[in-house]
Formats: C-alpha cells, structure tokens, sequence
RNA sequence: GGGCUCGUAGUGAAGUUGGCCUAUCACGUCUCCCUGUCACGGAGAAGAUCGCCGGUUCGAAUCCGGUCGGGCCCGCCA
C-alpha cells in the first residue's frame, strides 16, 4: 500500500512505503538524508544501513523509487515527520545528469533575459514545488470559475477551434490547409457563443484561442486560455455585476484553498469590492494627463502606462485592484458590438483592468438582424453570405433576445494573482512569435 | 512591424578602453572524508575551441561588418 507524503503525520509509529521521485540526496556519512517528491509533497527518509546507501550510488534526482520504513515523529525533521529504518527499491534509476536543479528554487529564471532558458527546461523544472504551485492556482481559477458561474445557470460549452476562413475580425487569424482549403484556427469562440444564447441562455466556455499577432510582450501569447460567458436577457450593468462577483469568488476561493501555494510567491489577496468601481475612457485621460503631463486626452485607447497608473489610482483613491472603463468611442466597435441607447457615439462596452493589466474586455451585442448585417457589410465589409457569417446570421433571425457576455485571459488572471511578470510564466507551455516546443 | 538590448563549461554569473585569459567564480557532476542534514560541511578532479561566419591587427571573449538565436518597450489585444 502506498503512503502520501501529506498522509504520514498520520501515521507515525507504523510501516510505511512511499512512492515517488529523488528529489535531494545528503550524504554526510554514516547518515544519509533522501527527500522524496509525490504529487502530495516532500518527504524526507534518513538511510542509515550502508548497503542501502549504497544503492543510491550514481543516481540523479529524478530516480523513481519505494521507500520503505517506519514513520518517526522528530524535531529534527523538515515538517517534524521523517522515514527511519529505510530500506529502498530503486524502480527506474536514472543516471544521466538534469540540465536544471530543480530541489531549490528557480526564482532566478524568472528573469527576462532568462526566460529561454525556463522554458527549454519546462518539462524538468516544472517538477519543482514553486513552479507546480503557479498550476495549481490556476486549476482552482478554473474551478472557482465553473462553480460561480454554474451556480448563476450557465451551461458549459465547447465550440469548435478549426473554422471557415471568416471570423470576427481584429487580431490576425491563422491559416491552416484544410485538405486542400482553406481554414482558420478560432482567435476567439465570440459567434459560437452568442449562438448558444439562442439555446441556453447562458453559456460559458474555457478553452483555448489562437492570435496571429506578431507581439513580443509579457502580455501576449499566440494561444491562450480564453474564459468566455454570454447571456441573455441582460444589460450592461448585469455584465459588470457578474464579473464583479466573478472576481470576488476567485479571490476568496483561492485564498481559501491554495494559501500555501499563494504564500511561497509572496501573493497577497487583492483589494476587491463587492462591487468593482468604474470610471469612463474620458475620464481617466483626464486624470491621466493631470498627473503625468502626457497628454492622452481624446485618444481612443488606453496606453499600457496609463492601465498601470489608473489602477494605482483606484487601489490607492477607490479602494479596488480592479476597476471598470466604461464609454468606449463607438468608432473602435465590432460589428457585432452594440451602441450605448441614446448615446451612439459610445459603445456599450468595458474593459476590466486588473492589477495594470486589460484582463476582460465585455460588451452588449447587436442583436437585431438587420442592424446586425448591416453593420457587418457596412462597418466590416464582411460578406454575409460567407460560411463564417451565414450560420451567425442564422441564429440572429431565428430569435436573439438583447445580450451581452465577456471574454477573460486565463493566464493573465493566473499571472496577476500570483504577480508574475510574465504571462508566459503563467502558461505550462507558452506559444509565441518564437516558442512551439516543448 | 518600429525602437532598444543580450549571447562566455550542464546551469547562473565575472572578464568586454585588444596582450598579464594557457578564460575566473558559484551551483551541479565525479572521487575521498564526515552520524542530524534541510542552500550540509571539508579535500581534490573533470568539464568552455567565449552563438556562428568574415574582417581589422604581430595579437580578438574583447574592435568592425554580417548572420542566427533570445529578451524588453511600443503598436495590437485577453
């Protein structure tokens, strides 16, 4: 039977075998300390027998094997629980040298100019606990995520990746043979999902999205982990109030179940409340331009500098890591956005930034048909007879009732939660402009 | 796509106004010693044609040109 590393405080007094990786060897001899890796954590046994020392001889870290001995409370051991009497079956030795050390921490690639060098050694250096941690944070995301957003009735979907040339618009697409023809991979599941709403109402979707886009930032990824909702039957104000709790339930669900996880990258629970503030795109360029002297006043965007100043702004004036942009100039929508009732010069549009960074961008949707295709022809020169248009038409003139939704980066969220500063750091296996392997 | 930067043993760094470089240090590896380590400690050893190509020079890790590969900022976006 086998023990987990988290199990043996439990046990102590009895027989034991472990089962895991090597993960540090001490020779100090006539004493020899082993620690040991499992997916519950660190194990330390302690090799008195020479014979049993002796089977260690010339192996690496890495090496799989049992350990088996008899659980002893001391003092002396890291978490006050050790292996003693240990007898060892080396189960797949390994002998060839790891290019990184990975039984201290690898803080020191987590520099810019040492990002390569991370990467190529993903596969190994993400065994280290510090590094498995950014992955374990992530996975409670996802499950804080899917439990909110259930609870609030969305059904979760999974909309295809590989489409007919036509998508969205925006970021570039990539192109792909599709036996012969042409295809795209999805920069985003936006028509799929805002089809659904025709179905369930209320969908969400986590699942990843391809971009193009020749950035070379520590924002950007050619694919990414996309978190997309929709629903129906809303305004833009239920938008802002879903994602307000989505926020708030993914911090509390974090620090309620990865503290440890949290704690080993000095990560502290961010200032969130209730309800997250909001201020206008006007507004902010005139805050902006007040404090900096840079003037960003009538620009339809915000700079990355002014994200990161506005959001100081908030922690420090509105008591909130996260704030709203809201009356985003009409001239910057998609066709398929929708413009605020009574004020056509703004879309009905926000921006969520956290932490300094754009981490959702959500909006209300054109949901009657023929002003829909008309925007389509007239402000994105689409075809609407196009496969990738046709079906989304499709489902507007079966029956869409006014909605809205969002979509969210993964990764970005894992990186500002954690306070990486690199998203790259927050995905097991980045893709970008230079990186397809591992 | 534009601007700015970096490339030295398995890994990280020092050296870069040309010659004391036959390239230094730390971690790791190997050998030996060590009974409470937890970044164990001590003694020793191996390991690098200084990204690549060309040029200048009596002499190049160092200067020049090209090239390849990284990174950061901006644009774009999640």
């Amino acid at each position: 039977m086998r023990t987990l590393a988290r199990e043996l405080k439990k046990q102590v007094g009895k027989t034991a075998t472990i089962q895991g990786w090597l993960h540090k060897k001490r020779l100090l001899g006539g004493l020899t300390f082993i620690v040991i890796r499992d997916r519950s954590g660190l194990t330390q046994a302690l090799v008195k027998e020479k014979g049993e020392v002796e089977k260690l001889r010339g192996l690496q870290i890495g090496t799989i094997l049992e350990v088996t001995g008899v659980i002893a409370a001391d003092d002396r051991a890291p978490g006050g629980v050790e292996i003693h009497e240990t007898s060892l079956k080396i189960d797949v030795p390994i002998e060839a040298e790891p290019p990184i050390e990975i039984d201290k921490s690898l803080d020191q690639f987590h520099k810019s100019d040492l990002l390569d060098t991370l990467f190529e050694y993903r596969v190994i250096g993400l065994r280290n606990p510090k590094e498995q941690a950014v992955f374990k944070v992530q996975s409670e995301i996802v499950e804080a995520i899917r439990v909110y957003l259930r609870a609030q009735d969305f059904t979760c979907i999974r909309t295809p990746k590989l489409l007919a040339a036509a998508t969205e618009g925006g970021a570039e697409v990539f192109k792909i043979d599709y036996f012969g023809k042409e295809a795209t991979l999805a920069q985003s599941p936006q028509f799929y999902k805002q089809m659904m709403v025709g179905v369930f109402e209320r969908v969400f979707e986590i699942a990843p999205v391809y971009r193009a886009e020749p950035s070379a930032t520590t924002r950007h990824m050619t694919e990414y982990i996309s978190v997309d909702a929709e629903m129906g039957f809303v305004t833009i104000e239920d938008i802002k109030t879903l994602l307000s709790g989505l926020m708030n339930a993914v911090a509390d669900h974090l620090w309620q179940h990865c503290a440890g996880e949290l704690a080993m990258w000095g990560a502290e629970k961010p200032l969130l409340p209730k309800e997250v503030p909001e201020l206008s795109m006007a507004d902010i360029h005139e805050k902006y331009t007040a404090a900096t002297g840079t003037k960003t006043i009538g620009e339809k965007d915000l700079r990355p500098d002014e994200e990161r100043w506005i959001c100081e702004y908030a922690r420090e004036n509105l008591g909130s890591e996260a704030i709203f942009v809201t009356d985003w100039p009409a001239s910057e929508m998609r066709f398929y956005h929708k413009a605020q009732a009574g004020r056509p010069e703004f879309a009905d549009r926000i921006d969520l930034l956290f932490r300094g960074l754009e981490m959702v961008t959500g909006s209300m949707r054109e949901n009657r048909h023929d002003v829909l295709q008309k925007q389509l022809v007239d402000m994105a020169g689409g075809d609407p007879e196009a496969p990738g248009f046709k079906y989304f038409l499709m489902a507007m003139q079966a029956g869409m009732p006014p909605h809205g939704g969002f979509g969210m980066g993964l990764e970005r969220m894992t990186q500002k939660m954690i306070g990486l500063k690199n998203i790259k750091e927050a995905s097991l296996f980045p893709r970008d402009m230079n990186r397809l392997a591992p």
